[in-house]
DNA sequence: TCTGACCTGCGA
DNA sequence: TCGCAGGTCAGA
């Protein structure tokens, strides 16, 4: 599911919902789903803890319980709710947490490909490559770790350890704002092409942000409701349908077991 | 570098 | 009934 708008579009309803919330209870009904400890410690390290701040690195949620850390993975179906009464997959909560206000929320994940991880000091994710809004995220940065690369450039944009936070959605959205073929390989781009990548990255996740994510199936917001910016994709899940710049049919190929989507008249 | 596995629901 | 779905990882 979800990609750096989803994860940040989540965070943000989060932090207006349960920041500084004492957590009662955890309820963890899907043990396979915490990675790094019993479902007992999960759960005890966190009674009683105030939710102190909520980050994200990447498409990862980083709650901070008073220096308990909480880390959490949304797989491709994971999503939380502040009310669970309108689910349509009841059956797949799979934590609930109740904080002492009485407030609730939900963890669905209709897949379980989720993971929840529990931490005693803030997590560093050193295999994660750059943060695309971090002022470490810059042109010259992009260049550095595209130009001897011979991979293709769709594969490159989804390889966490390049750049976080892309998936397979935006990874083609990307390169049709940029104007660059997904077939084309990372070493044969120019400057004027890597510049246009630079500002493609940060104007296409900006922009889903402000839509608050895109809602194809799982995804939702924390309040369940559907995500707006698949009303404003130009090419994933269009083919066969018109360019919307030059009427060309968009086609789909797969690359790396996944679909992508592109223009092959204003894509080269 | 590529493929399959993980898991479930949905639409053709 | 089968293929596909927004992610990640292990193993070949």
């Amino acid at each position: 599911m979800p990609e750096l708008p989803e994860v940040e579009t989540i965070r943000r309803a989060l932090a207006e919902y349960c920041l500084n919330e004492t957590l009662e209870t955890v309820s963890v009904k899907t043990p396979a789903l915490i990675k790094n400890a019993s479902v007992d410690r999960f759960s005890n390290e966190f009674h009683h803890k105030q939710l102190v701040e909520i980050e994200r690195r990447a498409k990862f949620l980083i709650f901070n319980f008073e220096n308990r850390y909480m880390v959490c993975h949304l797989g491709m179906s994971g999503i939380f709710l502040k009310d669970a009464s309108q689910s349509r997959f009841p059956q797949h909560i799979h934590l609930i947490w109740e904080f002492k206000s009485g407030k609730r929320l939900y963890y669905q994940d209709v897949r379980k490909f989720g993971k929840f991880w529990l931490y005693d000091t803030q997590p560093d994710f050193t295999n994660l490559g750059v943060e695309p809004f971090s002022e470490h995220f810059t042109f010259e940065r992009l260049k550095a770790l595209i130009q001897h690369k011979k991979t293709g450039i769709k594969l490159f944009l989804m390889d966490q350890s390049n750049i976080a936070g892309i998936g397979n959605i935006y990874a083609s959205e990307i390169l049709f704002r940029a104007g660059i073929s997904p077939l084309k390989k990372c070493s044969d781009l120019s400057d004027r092409e890597i510049r246009s990548l630079y500002s493609a990255i940060q104007e296409i996740l900006q922009s889903a942000i402000k839509n608050f994510g895109t809602t194809y199936s799982a995804y939702r917001t924390v309040s369940g409701e559907n995500g707006q910016n698949q009303n404003f994709l130009k090419v994933y899940q269009k083919a066969g349908l018109p360019c919307h710049q030059c009427a060309t049919p968009i086609e789909k190929i797969i690359l790396g077991n996944r679909s992508t989507f592109y223009c092959p008249r204003c894509q080269k």
